[in-house]
DNA sequence: TGATATTGCTCAGTATGCTGATGATCAGTA
DNA sequence: TACTGATCATCAGCATACTGAGCAATATCA
């Protein structure tokens, strides 16, 4: 039989065990109460003014009903604002407030020291070629889970604000 | 500012999660009903009769708090038995049942055919190369979470099963 | 326009993971 | 033996993730 070590799914859950054990610790170390989805959503908010949140959970390859409860997160810690969407009553766009900005950018050398002690067993080749395979595998695999990875493909009908890049033009494709 | 892609932790999550979906798949096509966690404390205690839940946690690198649930749902689907054991009343000895091998033997070509699934965007040598780094990185940061996995050590005390390789005669090893 | 399909979001329920606390038991020692 | 500290296990509480269901609003097409 098979030991556990030769399972790439045993092997993955123990490093994201630890990802997240680094990520929370730096974080905390650094003044902060983030979590790492918790930044993640923060960040692509940040890039992307105005989303609803089926297009954020996409951007960051959240499932749609875990993306409820993390901006709920957000929102309860004064990061993130829900706007009522004029054109569309069923969507909430989302914006980041002074406060997650400010935050987002205070916590970001917390955020990359982390990633750095995760990768500490690695050279910085062996990291790069880590990070290579892990993108290679992920890109086979994307439509395995329930929540892949969307990119996006329209412009965002937002109550104003200026916008990420969508183009209708090229809806066609698969 | 660094892109999710760059980020080691962040492509890790995603991994976790497709490996997830696709062992669940994997195992449901073949008609049981076992997570990825509650597979690999099966096994566990299957090599290791008589293990009590902090030692099983160890092994699996699981929290202790985790164990108590999952060994909870391995028992209800009779999968495995806790029995007291004699010389210590704290523990409790896990041990498979009949059912449970019968499980274990049945499902394991689904197991293996998950792993292909899950790496199946990359190479035999890229895998192999993955799995690698993999190993690497997470021994390097092994105590950095809360759950690290711990070697067995020292023989079991079972209530009269046969056990685990152990030897107490190399008790002095780090 | 009216029926249907789709979409954005939420909720209930289940399964990890973790923090921190507690209870029961055991080991070592004064 | 009484005390102290360590150990095994569990629990409450919180944060992901997912399945599946349901509601409200929008889009589409006959």
């Amino acid at each position: 039989m098979k030991d556990n070590n030769d399972m790439p799914g045993h092997l993955v859950r123990r490093f994201q065990q630890i990802a997240v054990a680094v990520f929370l610790s730096e974080i905390e170390g650094a003044g902060f109460d983030l979590t790492p989805v918790q930044y993640a959503a923060l960040a692509a908010i940040s890039a992307n003014p105005g989303v609803d949140q089926i297009t954020l959970a996409g951007l960051i390859a959240y499932d749609r009903t875990t993306i409820t409860g993390v901006v709920d997160r957000l929102v309860q810690k004064g990061l993130v604002v829900r706007r009522a969407r004029p054109r569309d009553r069923r969507a909430r766009a989302l914006h980041i407030t002074e406060a997650g900005e400010t935050t987002l950018r205070a916590i970001t050398p917390a955020v990359e020291q982390a990633q750095r002690i995760m990768l500490r067993g690695l050279t910085d080749r062996e990291a790069a070629e880590f990070m290579r395979l892990l993108r290679k595998a992920i890109a086979a695999a994307n439509e395995l889970s329930r929540a892949p990875l969307r990119e996006l493909q329209q412009v965002i009908e937002t109550d104003g604000d200026a916008v990420a890049p969508r183009d209708d033009s090229d809806a066609n494709r698969s």
